[in-house]
Parts: structure tokens; C-alpha cells; sequence
DNA sequence: GACGAATGCAACTGTAATTGTTACGTGTGA
DNA sequence: TCACACGTAACAATTACAGTTGCATTCGTC
């Protein structure tokens, strides 16, 4: 996989569970389907289930599923749950510059870049995981 | 530095530079005063005078230098003359899937993202180095 | 013309983040 | 009791980027 894949694996995977909400997946046929590893689709998924959309059984029978209806989940739900950044923060963590130039800028862009993450997460509010689902899918209805 | 520590750099640099157009700084003054390499000054503002930003000379006396007014330089110009994605495009580069479902998603966070960005750029071009700069700058004064 | 100062550029190293992988523990249902 | 599936820790592999060194080139001055 590519760099910054959780939120594409993520979307994917609560997108074909939109497709066929009652059946049970388990990580090792999610990832086989994202062409990924069971473990990592673990990781991802975990932090759904930490953030209420997904809960995970053990044992036989065991696997994952939503645990409300996909309209109700948006984009940008799983986005702010994996509490990824597309909107880069640029350079944070910096020490306080003593150069005054360099306040000046951190805070303008900052400034910009917190407008452009609110915008980010609106948009992404206005779309569903059950919206980007395809009438038929051999994923979910085979 | 930090990560994605380019575009700090540049504007860093270019406003200070606003303060004081005439003077002509080496690679050297400017990673001294940034804290980095005179290397790493040279990779980034090359970027910004093949953009047309600045200019650079060399032997005696050379160093680099504005183009323009300051006034005329928004952050947005070396926003783009870096090439920087503030707003990363996730997964790109990704093989065209043969799943229906990852298609779509793609397209529709593709097509937000470039919004967004076209957004960011808008905002970035409200400012320009000249703007950032203060009435008084030890650097620059100095 | 020789020398010093500055950029231009290529190659390498160091480091941090992320994904992939292996291994093992834990819980669950047949 | 056993197979199955998740939970988690630890480690390897990959990637991206800043940093660093070295050398060629160009320009002004002596």
C-alpha cells in the first residue's frame, strides 16, 4: 500500500459494509480484499471501534461490523476518527521562534490552514459511506 | 528542522527579504539565521528563482535576492513555486482498482481535496511577504 | 592571471514515519 | 478441548526528507 493509506482502507472497508450491514467480516478477508495484512487492517479498524462505528467480536464467528445504520456515518466521521491530517499543520511542534518573522508566519498560516481543515471536514460531512456504494457489488454480493 | 519544513523556510526567508530589498544575502546568512544548511537554503530558493520569485548570483558578492516588490508576492506564490501539497492528496499514484466501491471513493475524496486546495490557494493569495513582515526586524535592520 | 567567495549540483548519511510481518496472548463458540 | 478470530507487542522494510560533504563553476578583486 501507499502512503497514508489508513483513511482509503478505512473509507473502503465501512463503504462495502454499507453494501451488506448484517454480515460479519474478518480482518483476514478484509484484507485480502485491500490487498493488505490482517494486522494493519486490526490497527485501522481499531481506532472506528474506539470511536463508536465499528465493534469487533472474537472467537468463532468472530469479525467486524458497523454498529449504526451507513447513512448515518460520513466521511467525515472516519476522518476525524483516525485523526488524520490532510490538511497538513506544516510545521508544528516548532520551539517559540525568537525571530519575530517567523511568529508572524507560523500564526498566519495557521490561521489559514485551521479555516481550510474546518472547510475539509464540512465536505466531508456531506457525504455517507452508503452514498459512494455501487448498486451491485461482487464484493458484497458474492 | 521539521517536516514539510520547505515552505517555512521559503517564506521565512522572503519576508525578511521584503524588509529589506535591496541587500543581497548569501546562502550562508540565511541558514544562519534559519538554523540549517546553506544546502538546503540553495535546494529551496532555486525552487523559488526558476518560479521567477528570486535571483541569485554567484562569486564575489553574489548571493540571491527579490524580483519584484514584495507587495506583489503572495504566500500563495511560493505556495505553488514549492510544489507543496498542504493539502495531501492521499493515496495517489494508486494503480486504478478493479473494485467498484474504492473507485468511486477515490474520485469523490479526490474531488474534495482539489476543492479544498483551490480554497487554500485563494486564502494563501490574500497575503503577501510584504504583509508578514514587522515595522522593526533585528535581522533585517541589523 | 591567480585567488577567494559564492552558487550549482551530485552523492551519501541520518533520522523519522509508515507499512508489513511474525509471534504470542486472550476470548469465544462449536 | 479445539479451532478461530481479535489484541498487542516487537521487529524488519520501505520511504521521504533534512543534513552533510565534496567538487565544479562563476564572478569580482588583487
Amino acid at each position: 500500500m501507499k502512503r497514508n493509506s489508513r483513511l482509503s482502507l478505512a473509507l473502503h472497508t465501512l463503504s462495502h459494509m454499507a453494501g451488506d450491514p448484517g454480515r460479519v467480516r474478518t480482518s483476514a478477508d478484509i484484507a485480502d480484499h485491500a490487498g493488505t495484512n490482517p494486522v494493519v487492517v486490526r490497527r485501522v479498524l481499531g481506532r472506528l471501534r474506539e470511536a463508536g462505528l465499528l465493534t469487533s467480536e472474537k472467537g468463532h464467528a468472530g469479525g467486524w461490523k458497523l454498529t449504526r445504520p451507513a447513512q448515518s456515518i460520513t466521511l467525515a466521521d472516519v476522518y476525524l476518527a483516525l485523526d488524520e491530517q490532510l490538511v497538513s499543520g506544516g510545521d508544528q511542534d516548532t520551539a517559540p521562534s525568537r525571530c519575530s518573522v517567523e511568529t508572524r508566519l507560523q500564526k498566519r498560516v495557521a490561521d489559514v490552514l485551521e479555516e481550510i481543515e474546518e472547510s475539509l471536514v464540512q465536505r466531508l460531512r456531506e457525504t455517507s459511506i452508503a452514498d459512494v456504494h455501487p448498486q451491485t457489488c461482487s464484493y458484497c454480493d458474492g
